[in-house]
DNA sequence: TCAATAAAAGACTTATTGTATCTATAATAT
DNA sequence: ATATTATAGATACAATAAGTCTTTTATTGA
């Protein structure tokens, strides 16, 4: 049970993404080079994160991607759940009833991660590097 | 990103275990008909969980499986460890320093939920049902 | 001892998902 | 108009999950 590459990427852009100027978008090509993958590939990623809300993109000559939202809004489990979805970490086949104890164990435990990664936001780590 | 049915499978095993006497095994080919899974596969999962030493076999005639350690010191997490491997659910390639911020987040979040599941034991459920 | 029983191990198949590329299309600035 | 850049879709390949089948090994009961 691993997070995907593709959620790897998704970080480490918007992480990029905040850095830069809010106003003049930066295109795939180039947030491609900095983590040594394939633009197209990139590409399909970043299509995700614009679908969620969180960035936008600007087609054309000069066109690209920058954030949408305000930074402090972005948290780490947004972007997360945009590339690997919000299926539940455990999921029973056959439901035994509304109390059953194995899945409420699983699930909070899951909660208790998914509420650290929604209280952590992306703007916390750029302060942390000034 | 979720824990795979060997988990699912894992986890009913080690509770029908609990529930049985410590003494008399109960047979792979029983405990494979309860879920609804072929017993040569089953007997894959259960192999894991011996080498893991959390339940113990026993061959030929009146043979099958029963618990090893006592009851009380096995919890949720040695179980899914013991399916899923211990890998860290979030691994970059390139690793920029000791303090990389990205993966203190991710492995931070990790271990809420480790800790979670590594506080909660199967026998509390088998209490709260009683 | 011997046959029946049951787990362990390994080879193998199939299905699903992750990772990535290529091509064609739509939008936009110059 | 044309070059540039994102979007969408088809496709290809690899890795993992999920499951089957067969053989081997260990144990018990008759
Ligand atoms: S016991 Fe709980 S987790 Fe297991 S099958 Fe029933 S509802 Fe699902
Ligand atoms: S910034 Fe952190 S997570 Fe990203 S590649 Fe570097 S070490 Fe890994």
């Amino acid at each position: 049970m691993k997070f995907t590459k593709a959620t790897n990427y998704a970080l480490h852009t918007m992480l990029a993404l905040i850095d830069n100027s809010p106003v003049k978008p930066i295109g795939v090509q180039q947030l491609a080079e900095i983590q040594g993958v394939s633009p197209t590939y990139l590409s399909k990623i970043l299509t995700r994160l614009v679908k969620a809300g969180m960035i936008e993109s600007v087609s054309g000559v000069n066109g690209g991607y920058r954030l949408s939202r305000k930074k402090d809004d972005i948290t780490f489990l947004d972007i997360i759940q945009a590339i690997e979805g919000n299926a539940s970490l455990f999921e029973c086949n056959f439901v035994h009833g509304e109390e059953c104890l194995i899945q409420a164990v699983m699930k909070e435990a899951e909660e208790k991660m998914e509420s650290h990664l929604k209280n952590t936001k992306l703007t916390d780590m750029v302060q942390k590097k000034t």
